[in-house]
DNA sequence: ATACATACC
DNA sequence: TACTGGTATGTAT
């Protein structure tokens, strides 16, 4: 109906070149006029000629499909139907409402960035990025349909003023880490998806949260600067200017969205905001922070799963946030009414063949169900069919284990042989480069070629072991190039790109495939939405299913048809006896320690007091969390007010409890046996192969659409790195952050050479000589005794305490320092083996779990 | 296993 | 001048 973008004017040209402008910031423009610009720009061109080759095909599918549709009877799709019903009924009885999902997202991100360190740009459209492609654009230059992924030509047609600021990855990255600290406050197992956005799950801390006293929901208005350990180059603007939020949009159209309920003083003196105990105020209070820590404005969406909340969060931005009920009737209600390109995972191309068929809303997606079952897979129309409901994910999973690893880069056009093979060799250079820093191994080497008209081939080989060196993936590449030049015949091959990708990762140790499923399933514990059904529905699919929806979406369907069947039985033995009993001796301590240490002490506070709760107990999670994978920001984010109370959940009575929480997955494990224990951690480090779950919206915010995220790869990739193979340094961090903030920098680069595991004591972190077990823990063992009671003594706080970005500050900047430093070179521990090698591995990440518990 | 397509940031 | 890069995953063969 509405939507006319693929519709448009009756030359129906391309819908793919057409301005995407169902993005915030985008609304009632001349789309006409902009549309004609872009087209102009572009006609003739070859990237054009190969659009309309590629619609042409989008064409022929829908053509199929139609066909397909044509074919079903009134009693086929009667059955399906029924199926239908019956499936919606089982997703209905799994609906789970009761999990609070925080969407959080960053108003135009770099522009925003570039606006705040760069006053001259306020006032004036800009975008990020270059002439050939932008990354972002201000909300000033949307309104000139100059948006993320328009190049940077094009945009200056539709805005002659614009200004282009080059991408600055660098500083966007340092902004993410600020933003995340934020965030582990609120979760810490937050999932980022970007520089700019993460997914949170505010379930828990609201519980909390209503027990705070009123001292620890007030927070600032900003002063000079953040965090005590402030050495950062914060842009610290004038005093004055504190109320002035970024001057990204002259036109907030929800900075009124914003909860008047607390009082803040419009006065300027030492102002300050006491926020409330609701959902809203607590998101509310999130955001207010980011903006006084980093001068930037961030959206949130709140609902009961990540696929609303995603669309929650676009739906008040800028600077707004959005909270949908967790009702029944209020999701579905919502979901009737929203465009199904709004929902992450149905992109351009779905959207298109589901208008094909009258679907053009969520609602329609009910309604068509039964005929949707029929036309698109099994796992497309299962996704579909959770929309249609407003079912997504309910819990908040970290990031998964990567499974390929990749670079590519654009050029003139090479078409002499000899510089494609240099070039492929540049390539592979880098990428064994990158595979080292992560000590990975694959067996899988994909060569990819884009010719001059935009035509894209892979060409893959599968090799029978895992390689990670320069001469390995060459010897590789090279051989798929030369086929590719020798089958071009005589003419050369005019390359526009070339591209490298390796995969089908294996264990550096053994060359046996990394991880395997179990993993996946560990965290059963939070079902997800659509849990437990999913009856094969016998296919009828009369089509050949058109290939719908990314894999991210069907998220719960999936998922549950892998979670049957687990059987949580592998926890075998492990061998390291006396580690075991070292840990249960020290975690007793600790907790010992903890007791009577009262654990009562006022937050010596002004600002953002460095306090560290109780480090046993809030590394508790914290641990897990650095260990799924990431931001080390949220290993001890001491936010925790209960801190004791929470960790008795987990048997810290002082006493090892009958059941053990896993670090990693936050299953608790039925087991008192230390050893089955070991085994499951193993598995979770190991494969920690989730579903991943990356919802993101459809179009619409897709700031990053460009370079911006490949930086975001690579922070995941590094954190990813921590968390596997360097557990062991966020306990370094921990410890070393109670102990002096400012040292951080000088403990951290824990380098070692590139050969063989080598274990670091995380107390004092120093490399052990010794790769025998038994007597690094005996070594581990006497500094702990120094350390725990030197913490306790010296920065236990109370257990109300406000949330301080201090510890976690410092221990981004600590990660920061040691993943520079593995940029390096002096890489911690990094031995050609990456996945953590059986030794480190079982070492680390137990090392630390069991130091928490 | 390979190739190509879609999607997301 | 001129339309990215990195990762995941679905579909088909």
């Amino acid at each position: 109906m509405e939507k006319g973008v693929a519709s448009s004017k009756g030359e129906g040209f391309l819908s793919r070149m057409a301005l995407n402008d169902n993005k915030a910031g985008m609304e009632g423009l001349d789309r006409d006029r902009i549309n004609k610009i872009i087209m102009e720009s572009s006609k003739g061109s070859r990237f054009y000629e190969n659009e309309l080759k590629r619609e042409q095909q989008v064409n022929q599918r829908i053509e199929k499909m139609m066909l397909q549709k044509a074919k079903i009877t009134e009693e086929q799709l009667k059955k399906a139907q029924a199926q239908v019903e019956q499936m919606v009924a089982e997703l209905e009885r799994s609906r789970d409402l009761s999990r609070l999902i925080v969407h959080v997202d960053m108003d135009a991100f770099y522009a925003a960035v570039e606006m705040r360190d760069c006053p001259e740009l306020k006032d004036k459209p800009m975008a990020v990025g270059s002439m050939s492609m932008l990354s972002t654009s201000n909300y000033h230059a949307r309104k000139f349909g100059v948006r993320a992924a328009m190049p940077g030509f094009i945009a200056k047609k539709l805005c002659p003023n614009l200004i282009i600021v080059p991408i600055n990855f660098d500083k966007y990255r340092a902004v993410s880490e600020e933003i995340r600290e934020i965030f582990a406050d609120y979760d810490p197992q937050f999932q980022p998806m970007s520089l700019d956005e993460a997914y949170l799950d505010f379930t828990e801390h609201l519980e909390r949260r209503q027990s705070w006293p009123e001292s620890s929901r007030t927070h600032r208005f900003r002063t000079s600067s953040t965090t005590k350990g402030e050495d950062q180059m914060d842009v610290s603007l004038e005093p004055e200017q504190r109320d002035l939020s970024p001057v990204l949009f002259e036109d907030s159209p929800s900075s009124s969205t914003c909860s008047p309920g607390s009082e803040a003083d419009g006065a300027s003196g030492g102002a300050f905001e006491v926020f409330g105990t609701s959902v809203e105020e607590a998101v509310r209070e999130m955001r207010f922070r980011i903006e006084q820590k980093t001068t930037l404005t961030a959206s949130a969406g709140i609902a009961p799963n990540t696929m609303i909340a995603k669309v929650c969060s676009d739906k008040n931005k800028p600077n707004g946030q959005y909270r949908l009920p967790s009702t029944r009737e209020a999701v579905m209600d919502f979901i009737q009414r929203l465009p199904v390109r709004k929902v992450s995972g149905i992109g351009k191309v779905s959207e298109k063949m589901l208008n094909a068929l009258g679907v053009s809303s969520c609602s329609h997606l009910g309604q068509q169900m039964a005929l949707l079952s029929m036309l698109f897979s099994e796992t497309a129309w299962h996704h579909l069919l959770e929309v249609s409901l407003g079912l997504g994910s309910t819990h908040i999973q970290r990031q998964e284990e990567r499974k390929s690893m990749s670079t590519e880069r654009t050029f003139k056009e090479l078409s002499k042989v000899e510089e494609q093979f240099s070039f492929c060799k540049e390539l592979c250079e880098d990428l064994a480069g990158d595979m080292k820093k992560e000590g990975l191994k694959g067996k899988t080497v994909t060569l990819k070629l884009k010719n001059v008209n935009f035509e894209v081939k892979s060409r893959a080989l599968t090799l029978s072991h895992g390689v990670s060196t320069v001469d390995e993936i060459f010897a590789a590449a090279k051989d798929l190039l030369k086929t590719e030049i020798d089958n071009e015949g005589p003419q050369p091959l005019r390359l526009r790109l070339m591209g490298v990708r390796i995969s089908g990762f294996v264990s550096s140790d053994d060359k046996k495939p990394l991880q395997r499923s179990i993993i996946g399933f560990l965290q059963q514990g939070k079902a997800d939405s659509s849990q437990g059904m999913h009856q094969k529905l016998e296919k009828e699919h009369l089509i050949t299913h058109s290939s719908l929806l990314p894999p991210d979406s069907l998220s719960s369907a999936q998922k549950c048809q892998r979670q049957e069947g687990v059987t949580w039985g592998r926890g075998l033995e492990t061998g390291e006896e006396p580690k075991q009993s070292f840990f249960q001796r020290a975690q007793a301590k600790r907790l010992r320690l903890q007791e009577e240490n009262a654990i009562t002490q006022e937050e010596g506070h002004g600002e953002n007091a460095s306090v560290i709760t109780s480090i046993g107990t809030d590394a508790e999670e914290g641990v897990g969390t650095s260990t799924k994978a990431h931001s080390t920001a949220s290993d001890l984010q001491e936010k925790d007010p209960v801190p004791l109370a929470e960790a008795s959940t987990s048997g810290c009575g002082l006493t090892v409890s009958e059941s053990l929480t896993c670090p990693v997955c936050f299953e608790q494990v039925e087991t008192t046996d230390l050893n089955v224990f070991n085994k499951h951690i193993d598995q979770c480090l190991s494969g920690a192969s989730r579903k991943p779950n990356q919802y993101t919206i459809s179009d619409t915010e897709s700031e990053l659409d460009l370079e911006g995220d490949h930086k975001e790869c690579e922070v995941m990739q590094s954190n990813r790195d921590d968390l596997q193979e360097h557990s062991l340094d966020s306990l370094q961090t921990v410890l070393l952050i109670s102990d002096d903030n400012e040292t951080l920098t000088s403990g951290q680069p824990q380098s070692c050479d590139d050969n063989g595991p080598v274990l670091i004591c995380p107390v004092c972190q120093l490399t052990q000589d010794s790769d025998d077990l038994t007597v690094f823990n005996h070594h581990v063992d006497l500094c702990l005794n120094q350390e725990v009671l030197h913490e306790l003594r010296g920065h236990t706080s109370s257990p109300i305490n406000p949330p301080s970005a201090l510890s976690s500050k410092a221990i981004d900047r600590a990660r920061l320092l040691s993943t520079q430093a593995n940029k390096g070179k002096t890489k911690r521990r990094d031995s050609p083996s990456s996945p953590p090698s059986k030794k480190a591995k079982g070492l680390g990440p137990h090392t630390i779990d069991k130091f928490f518990r």
